[in-house]
DNA sequence: AGTATTTTCGAGTATGCACTCGAAAATGCC
DNA sequence: GGCATTTTCGAGTGCATACTCGAAAATACT
């Protein structure tokens, strides 16, 4: 047996997601919330310029302008944070996410939007390709992330198939499947090459091939 | 100015590649070469399995059966091993690539072969995502790598194109772009849910679109 | 003002990391 | 056997890491 990494979990007796603080009230209370969110917006842009093991609680105490212990005190563990990190970006891309158009218009829109922030694709990438690696700590984070997308968009398919507007001969699972996959593979060649590579016209491409010319 | 790695580059006065020793011949020589194969294969396996950062000397050392400083004999730093262990990967690929078939069978056929090699796909994966992070030794290997599948891929549909089999209005260079994400993207579902992924018949079903029906 | 509580940190622990140094052992040519 | 060379390693260096401990400072409710 290699050496392998320590990482030992903690426990984390309570609090361990972040919201609903249990009844105590008292102290100087009401910066925390505030003070979690700043750290958390921190500890994402350090994970997305190095990625997960290489990113660390020192970087990130630095950008909040706090020492390393007092870090310690709202996240003690390292995974806590990065999952603190993950669900934060669930909320900032549902919240930024009307998506009432049809189904290319809303992915390509979204792709298009998120241009302009790479931090956050660089975080999504580097880190789910991270997570692939054994004993990592978001790996089953991304596991339901890829299903969850994966049943919305071949449901979307089912629908837009039944309508008869998809082009005959397409398996909704494995075209929902190639669509989130077509997605992440554009980000990150995008992420090293940005001039060559149109992550949003690619996609139009491919939605425009699955969908009946009509 | 955060903390930051340190990885000084330490110059490599000579045999920076790994082909040609300069003219000495003397001594165990013979071994040697054997020897960097054997490590390269362990860096592989371990660089697959835990990335560039979290994967150590001190473990392919282990696995290789000698101690770490005669490891840094022959690779005196790390992204040198890194390095060598892409290279090793080329020519394992380029060997086992006859690709005498036409764009759709060879595509396929490769993501087949693919599946029962996991390491091989487990180490572009992971490194390929990892190497969009600052400074990243392996970054321009894989900007120049995905430049070069892209327009090979770019050449071929235009070469198809000619003849006319190809579906109208396609645009090959983005038809390129999207035909090497959707290979990754896929592959990295794959690696999280093996047995929910089918890499190769989502290739398939994306080229037969690209492709006129005939 | 007093006090319970929260927030912060300095100092420390144990560990792992890439990499250095110098020398012993192995090896092959003469 | 002698000798130049290569191969190997033990010991060490300096640094970074996640995380602990205990206590001081800040805060807010009474």
């Amino acid at each position: 047996m290699p050496t392998g990494r320590k990482q030992t979990p903690r426990q984390s007796t309570e609090r361990t997601t972040s919201e609903h603080r249990p009844v105590a009230r008292r102290g100087a209370g009401a910066r925390s919330a505030e003070r979690r969110r700043s750290i958390v917006e921190a500890a994402h842009a350090v994970f997305a310029e190095r990625g997960y093991h290489a990113g660390s609680f020192q970087e990130i105490a630095d950008r909040v302008g706090m020492s390393q212990t007092g870090l310690l005190h709202y996240f003690p563990t390292k995974s806590e944070l990065l999952l603190a990190v993950l669900h934060r970006r669930d909320e900032i891309t549902v919240d930024a996410a009307p998506e009432p158009e049809g189904l290319i218009q809303g992915i390509v829109g979204r792709a298009r939007a998120n241009e302009s922030l790479p931090g956050v694709i660089e975080l999504y990438s580097v880190l789910c390709a991270e997570s692939t690696t054994e004993g990592h700590p978001a790996r089953s984070y991304f596991v339901g992330r890829f299903a969850a997308i994966r049943t919305t968009y071949a449901a979307e398919l089912r629908a837009l198939q039944a309508e008869g507007r998809v082009r005959p001969g397409i398996d909704p699972e494995r075209a929902a499947a190639s669509l989130v996959g077509l997605w992440d593979g554009l980000q990150v060649q995008w992420l090293l090459e940005p001039e060559q590579i149109d992550v949003a016209a690619c996609l139009r491409d491919y939605l425009e091939l699955l969908l009946e010319p009509s």
